[in-house]
DNA sequence: CTTTTATGTAAAGCAAGATTGACTATCATC
DNA sequence: GATGATAGTCAATCTTGCTTTACATAAAAG
């Protein structure tokens, strides 16, 4: 799964460690998530919905399609 | 997370071995999530929602809204 | 030059997701 | 009554998400 955290958190001038803040993780989770080490569970890919006002589907990416 | 699974599940007219070769995980891995015993991965997620034709945030519902 | 802020990364460990295998109960049908 | 398909659940195991602690780098600010 690829994601575009990055680029939302930079378009809100947000640091890994205020993000992480709002997400109730810690700042390593959200470089971890960032750097693609490993995919958020389902429930906090759903508060990053929330925090980026955008659909899961939006921020995050299926990078193999169904066949 | 709650999740309408069993529901979507039992329109298609499935059964959970099926659903479970389409997601290409085990049948308790679909009886566990159904019965609310765990949430999916994120990755799982996609696979169910891809099945159903849904969007994620149609499948699976959120419990704790932001305060 | 020193301090702060933001970021990358690594080790170690806990908790949760996900697995297989086995056993049970129910229902339909042959 | 025996058989097969569906579903619930438990134990044991393995993987992965997430944590804390810690250390390193680079850039910006004092």
């Amino acid at each position: 799964m690829k994601n575009r955290l990055r680029v939302l958190r930079a378009e809100h001038g947000w640091s890994q460690q205020a993000l992480a803040d709002k997400l109730g993780v810690s700042r390593q989770s959200v470089n971890a998530i960032e750097t693609g080490k490993y995919d958020p569970s389902l429930p906090l890919a759903f508060r990053i919905s929330e925090c980026f006002g955008l659909p899961i589907e939006d921020i995050f990416l299926r990078e193999e399609p169904s066949s």
